[in-house]
DNA sequence: AGGTTGTTTAGAT
DNA sequence: TAAACAACCT
């Protein structure tokens, strides 16, 4: 993931930090990292998708870490992924193979009774998934920690907001594991940060002014840096064969420009060199430069830099690369988390139509439609903070449901999303009624809780496994930190305690109803606003059809016939490229 | 010889 | 998962 081996080649300038070093600034921190690391401790039970307060251990982990940074009097800005842009799909394609195969294997070990290696297993399968991204947000709306969705990667927010300045809302540094961020230009990055708050830091400023370190950027500037990244290889562009972060740190100094490196590649190894190498490199740079961001005072997208005039020259369509974009009210309502950015779906408006639309819904036995699985789909959050939400809208009738459905998946397609069906998710939990929807719908490829849909093949009995015993297992890992650094306890047992009541089915019945009557009024426009902007790029997508062709998703309800998901894959940049 | 790529192993949670 | 190691390529 990210530049290979960028970490190892920057070592030199890669310092050792506290993140006290930080206190009274504005950090943000890569959601997706520490969601991941945090999947970690409760692996099995995300795996299984078991009711309880253990398969929120990963909340419990995150907030930790932002308990640490408050305690340091830093002010954290929690930046979490949103759709898909041009995607890692062929590592992506790779990655699901191999956490379906471990979860295979963990369900056998589970079986076996070798609970221990099922253990071992489900880490490796476990992926984070939309539901956890909202659960988490939840908790972080009611911390009062900021966030933000990006619209796509949260890179790319972040570098924008690495370029700001304080007074625009700008943070002093990243908190992530991913070297993408250097690729994107952000000036200050903290790798490996653990749970005392140590980490190490690349100012990216450093590594362009040092005289005499040994990878030197002495005629380097961002660009160039960018280009050096992007041919080592990137997630949206693989390397030329034998290119690895060594050379293409040598072309660059040698010949100051990409395109002139492009040609001297072309004639050293021609073969080696796909055709489109030179427009697909040159579009992943872009991408680092000028990947569309939000905006957070305006409220709408903009780009991290503001566009060359060689894209200026170009028609707007043919800027969909860098992140299609979308209009405010939609921007707006992904960046504050109120719309799953994957599927674009307005979580409250199908909550409602849940709840009220007894009659289509049914049993869940009986829905294989598009529709159910939508609806199907809502995090439970949402639905409950929303119950009360209703009335109008929950006369709705099936039919306008199923349209908006559609419009929906042809705007996911849009956007490259994957409109991850997750259907099969109801059969996990058939006996629960406070959980009978599925509530993981990924917002990522790279992150889709694929291997969740694999699931229902092993029916429900198969899950009913000797928890107690996994337990002790697993409660080992995830002791509290006996850190002496500083003290945490009570930030631990705040977050415990709200953690508590997010468990509770009674959720958020008193700290949310008042925020739900805030937002009530500003969501019904927003919702209104969406339909719009849906309707609109539905009919923008249909004249383009190559892009809707490249998605094709086959879903299906039903529990034990059908359950493939077949995805083509075919969204890295490249293809993606190629169909503009 | 240095770099890339594939493989192995230890560490994390 | 990534760091360390081995083998192979330029």
């Amino acid at each position: 993931m990210g530049i290979k081996d960028l970490l190892r080649f920057m070592k030199p300038y890669i310092l050792p930090i506290h993140i006290q070093r930080y206190a009274g600034k504005r950090v943000g921190i890569d959601a997706y990292s520490w969601l991941h690391k945090g999947a970690y401790s409760c692996s099995m039970e995300l795996c299984l998708d078991t009711d309880g307060k253990k398969k929120l251990r990963y909340i419990d982990y995150f907030m930790h870490r932002i308990s640490l940074l408050q305690h340091y009097e830093i002010i954290p800005v929690v930046v979490l992924d949103g759709g898909n842009m041009p995607c890692k799909a062929a590592t992506g394609d790779e990655r699901h193979r191999k956490r379906k195969a471990n979860f295979d294997a963990a369900m056998v070990k589970l079986k076996e009774g070798n609970v221990g290696a099922a253990t071992e297993l489900f880490q490796r399968a476990v992926s984070v998934t939309s539901s956890m991204a909202h659960q988490l947000i939840q908790v972080l709306k009611s911390e009062n920690v900021e966030f933000i969705v990006a619209p796509y990667e949260a890179d790319a927010q972040l570098a924008y907001l690495s370029s700001l300045n304080l007074e625009q809302g700008g943070i002093a540094a990243v908190i992530t594991e991913d070297s993408d961020l250097l690729a994107y230009g952000c000036k200050a990055v903290i790798f490996k940060m653990d749970r005392y708050g140590k980490g190490e830091e690349l100012i990216l400023d450093n590594v362009f002014q040092a005289v005499d370190q040994k990878p030197s950027f002495q005629n380097f500037d961002q660009k160039l840096f960018t280009a050096m990244c992007v041919l080592a290889g990137c997630d949206f562009l693989p390397s030329v064969p034998g290119v690895g972060i060594s050379r293409a740190h040598g072309f660059i100094s040698k010949y100051q420009s990409a395109e002139r490196v492009l040609s001297v590649l072309k004639t050293k190894k021609g073969k080696l060199v796909p055709d489109d190498y030179s427009s697909s490199f040159m579009e992943a740079v872009s991408v680092f430069q000028y990947a569309r961001v939000y905006d957070v005072d305006a409220k709408k997208l903009k780009h991290l830099k503001p566009l060359s005039q060689d894209l200026l020259n170009l028609p707007v369509d043919q800027l969909e690369f860098l992140g299609p974009d979308l209009s405010p009210s939609v921007a707006a309502a992904i960046a504050e988390g109120s719309v799953d950015p994957m599927t674009m779906e307005a979580f409250n408006r199908f909550s409602v139509s849940k709840r009220e639309l007894k009659t289509p819904v049914r049993s869940f036995k009986e829905q294989d439609t598009r529709s159910s699985f939508l609806v199907c789909s809502l995090p439970e959050n949402v639905e409950k903070i929303e119950l009360k939400r209703t009335a109008d809208e929950a006369m709705i009738d099936p039919e306008t449901v199923l349209k908006e459905v559609k419009y929906s998946k042809q705007d996911s397609d849009l956007h490259k999303l994957v409109l991850q069906p997750n259907k099969d998710q109801h059969m996990i939990m058939p006996t629960s009624n406070t959980s009978m929807i599925p509530d993981n719908n990924p917002f990522k490829i790279r992150k889709t809780n694929e291997i969740n849909m694999e699931f229902a093949e092993y029916g429900l009995q198969e899950l009913e496994v000797p928890f107690g015993i996994k337990s002790q297992a697993m409660d080992v890992s995830s002791s509290p930190p006996n850190s002496n650094e500083h003290d945490c306890s009570e930030d631990q047992n705040k977050v415990t305690f709200d953690l508590s009541k997010l468990d509770d089915s009674e959720i958020n019945k008193d700290s949310q109803k008042n925020r739900e009557k805030e937002r009530s009024e500003s969501v019904e426009e927003d919702l209104v606003e969406i339909q719009d902007h849906v309707n609109i790029t539905t009919k923008r997508v249909r004249g383009a059809q190559p892009r809707t062709e490249s998605f094709k998703v086959k879903t299906s309800c039903r529990g034990s016939e059908n359950k493939k998901t077949k995805i083509n894959k075919k969204s890295s940049i490249l293809n993606f490229f190629h169909r503009l």
